[in-house]
DNA sequence: TAACAGAGTGTTATAATATAACATTTAATA
DNA sequence: TATTAAATGTTATATTATAACACTCTGTTA
């Protein structure tokens, strides 16, 4: 397990804005949303997602370029993520369940590849939009 | 089933690119290796990218924004994608198992959405690297 | 056959996403 | 207090992707 973790001031302000958020955001638009707080530059916003991924404190979903708050405890440091993604208005939901995780962890490729990590997206219709 | 395409002129350029490639390929290095046939626009690579993947002949590998070949006959238009990734040489293998993908299609979110499509990419290190 | 529709092409420009490199500051610790 | 590690600020640039528009080619269909 992760123990607590004290954030620097700009991973705060942008985990705080993420976490706000009701869907995935952009890195650019985390920009423009922290500019009043002095934050100027790109690599400020990327380098504080960077350490944010780390800790397990966001995901980034890799189709659309944008991060998202980790909602769920089971992820342990973003280990096996999964999510589902409406194509209509792009909202996004953390999955959170065990059996499913289980099962795909265990997965064993004919390859013999061993894996640290996998990321799966669902993408369809969310309840609201079908 | 999907019947077999024609492909344009660029469609086929590119699609050949892919197939020969070792491993996954980035738009612009593509891009790269057809300027001798005439191909000088990133669009144009862009816009053969787009139809490949509609016609399920390639798929985009999202975490490292490339391409591959299509290696499976049983992903049918890409609707049920698995990779895995190796982080140490950058190989990418399409992952055919009936059983995996059978699981993860009848997956059931609880929050009541639909699922058009999956994509699940594995990381660790291949055999070589391990 | 003329005209039209659809897919594809070529081209220029620009938007959006991400990293390199370097100087400085702050925090934690030997 | 000297030293290190992590974080910051900044400028510049690399990489990935799309917009917009004019043109071509091919197969309908009126």
């Amino acid at each position: 397990m992760a123990q607590a973790q004290i954030l620097s001031r700009n991973q705060q302000i942008v985990l705080d804005i993420i976490e706000k958020a009701k869907g995935p955001l952009k890195a650019y638009s985390i920009l423009f949303n922290v500019q009043k707080k002095g934050i100027n530059a790109p690599q400020q916003i990327y380098r504080a997602l960077d350490k944010l991924i780390e800790m397990g404190k966001i995901h980034k979903i890799e189709s659309k370029n944008a991060f998202v708050a980790c909602r769920s405890s089971d992820c342990e440091i973003s280990k096996a993520t999964a999510f589902s993604i409406c194509e209509s208005c792009e909202m996004v939901d953390e999955i959170s369940d065990a059996k499913l995780s289980k099962y795909i962890s265990s997965f064993n490729h004919k390859k013999g590849m061993k894996f640290k990590r996998f990321n799966l997206e669902f993408f369809g219709l969310c309840k609201k939009c079908k």
